[in-house]
DNA sequence: TTACTATGTGAGTATATAATCACATTTTAA
DNA sequence: TTAAAATGTGATTATATACTCACATAGTAA
């Protein structure tokens, strides 16, 4: 367990724990059509603004966010798209889980 | 937001959630070459066993980890070896960060 | 100016997570 | 039987995270 290899595992947990919530799962998979206002994703996701404000920050400091500001709307976009994949990742697990109870509901 | 989704979401954050941890990541390195026992699991990770035991457990309630018994041993291994592409998703996210980096740099 | 909208943040509270220590249990081996 | 090793868990403490409400700020428009 070297230095680095520790390094690297403290900045691969600090991005999934960015995605580790129901809400920013929501947000990002919204973001994946374009980007959006914070207003616009808290009508979406169904949660108080400020909330989401919290949440939004939270992937932007994880570095998976990027903003602008347009008026009075902050515009929130994706940095990484590849985000996306991820949760592909994450659905193959899911996927697998599914068959795997199939499979033990088949011997009961 | 329908309920289906919701469900969905939460499910992903949990599975999410269960790998936002540097200890936690450098397991699943670790049992991505094949399975091993707590002890050396503990050793090579260089932490507690009692610790080690109780992160083991949380990633084998979220269904990413499956153990057996031999003699005094538990041996843990991976249920989804589809898990390390999720990590190869976030390496994919850090390169680029990196990348990004660099020309910031550049334009110094 | 005044009023309104969108955003973000401080404060408070509740809950979740992590680490450590002590100890019980299970299994092996002397 | 006695001792030792591997594992897991209860209890405690510390820290992190999430949510809500109130409010400050910045921009827009009348």
């Amino acid at each position: 367990m070297n230095k680095n290899k520790e390094m690297l595992f403290e900045r691969q947990a600090e991005i999934a724990r960015a995605m580790a919530h129901p809400l920013r799962i929501a947000i990002v998979e919204f973001l994946k059509d374009g980007e959006q206002c914070v207003c616009d994703i808290a009508e979406h996701v169904g949660s108080e603004r400020s909330n989401v404000s919290r949440h939004l920050s939270v992937m932007a400091n994880a570095g998976l966010l990027e903003s602008r500001k347009e008026g009075l709307k902050v515009i929130y976009k994706l940095k990484y798209t590849c985000i996306v994949d991820f949760f592909a990742c994450v659905g193959n697990v899911l996927k697998q889980q599914a068959r795997d109870s199939k499979e033990l509901l088949k011997a009961l």
